[in-house]
DNA sequence: CCCTTACTTTGCGCTGGCGCAAAGAACATC
DNA sequence: GATGTTCTTTGCGCCAGCGCAAAGTAAGGG
């Protein structure tokens, strides 16, 4: 397996995207490929933060587990996406998330302390992570603002769009979620159970705006979607 | 009114503690003294992010509306505290949320512009700027953690543990939350209803784990709180 | 093809918390 | 001290969503 395969991935990166030359070739040199089974962890909440991770194949999740045992998934992560990013910042404070992979996955890794380096030589870094922080900033406020306004029917429905975005992939049907999913997964991102998931699911394949079918789920009415996700419903 | 009161406030913000002489006092050249009197707004969610501030008397809260019209209420902003720092990143994007006096306040501002300009000369506050976004990060983790997983009561009591830690006075019964808070504005902090605020301040009072009156809280019993908030209960 | 395992659906009862409405209490103003 | 305002409490009815239990269904392995 050779990390070599995945230079595409790395250069478009939303962490790396601004380098160029020398400064890409030194970063690729200092770069670990890391193969992580399904099920298994990159990493685990309250590790030291030792290493930045760029996903090149699978889908992970960054995860939390409350003191009473429950799972609350932050964020999905797909290919070409960082996690980890704390580990720049505070490489002394511990992880303060779990990285689950979903599927098997390979990513590739940096020690912090090479990419602090690397951050003096090449300012854009620094930025760059700034602007991850600042999306990720904005995306938890939205779903801090969905949880404490939004009744779950919203929830769910803003969960759907979402993920929609993020890894939807056009079929003649309509927007398929291109990786599979199970109701519990779906309930842990939008804090709710897997029994209201699936209520709420076979209530919308009813109405036809969905497609479901096991850990499947196919967007047929996106606008749909939307208003409900709205609440103007 | 003169901001020069406010040095030693700015000296000590998390957003300048490392800034000294000539750099300092460029800053401070360059600060303006904005007074905002209670329930008004140093600026709305979604107008241009023009300005970062530093808060220097008063009290003021980063909230959200949604689309229901319901305010979220996302954080407490206390004196030495930064806000507005979305400025630094994006200052094309809007403020992501609006900021309001809950009593009469002053802040020395900057404009983004400025702060950028400086940023160059002293990285520091590039540094200063992640970490404050780091531990907001965090925050807004944890409380996503809370909003999904915990029941109101939980909420409540995380919510009256933070406040006393961001602004709680030892007095000889106990913590006193060291300003006027209405029950509406718990509610708007924890995703609940007045209602169920009331009852439940009331409950614990009776339990004696709290003294209450109109807009004031005190904690007698801190430790019985943190099991509350924790869920061993 | 059968058997096991993992995921999903659905009926049912229950309750936490919402939110109206109305009364009560503290404070401000003149 | 009278009046209006703002904040708080409490009774009451209601329902969204939880979660057990049990049956149904698809997938995978040998």
């Amino acid at each position: 397996m050779n990390k070599d395969r995945y230079l595409e991935t790395v250069r478009k990166s939303s962490l790396f995207r601004t380098l160029r030359g020398e400064s890409f070739a030194v970063l690729m040199e200092n770069g670990v490929l890391r193969s992580v089974e399904e099920e298994a962890f990159f990493f685990m909440q309250g590790e030291p933060a030792t290493h930045v991770y760029v996903l090149c194949e699978g889908r992970a999740r960054m995860v939390q587990y409350t003191p009473n045992g429950l799972q609350i998934t932050l964020r999905l992560v797909t290919p070409g996406q960082t996690f980890g990013g704390v580990a720049l910042l505070q490489p002394s404070s511990g992880y303060p998330v779990t990285a689950q992979a979903m599927q098997d996955c390979l990513a590739i890794g940096w020690e912090a302390r090479f990419l602090q380096m690397l951050a003096e030589k090449e300012p854009s870094i620094a930025l760059n992570t700034m602007q991850l922080m600042h999306h990720y900033i904005v995306e938890l406020q939205e779903r801090q603002q969905a949880l404490s306004a939004a009744r779950v029917e919203q929830r769910i429905a803003r969960t759907l769009l979402k993920l929609a975005a993020q890894a939807g992939r056009k079929t003649e049907a309509g927007i398929l979620i291109d990786f599979p999913l199970t109701r519990q997964e779906i309930a842990e991102m939008c804090g709710t159970t897997l029994y209201t998931v699936s209520r709420t699911l076979n209530e919308w394949e009813r109405k036809g705006l969905l497609d479901i079918g096991r850990e499947k789920v196919i967007l047929l009415q996106p606008h749909g979607l939307v208003e409900i996700a709205e609440g103007f419903e």
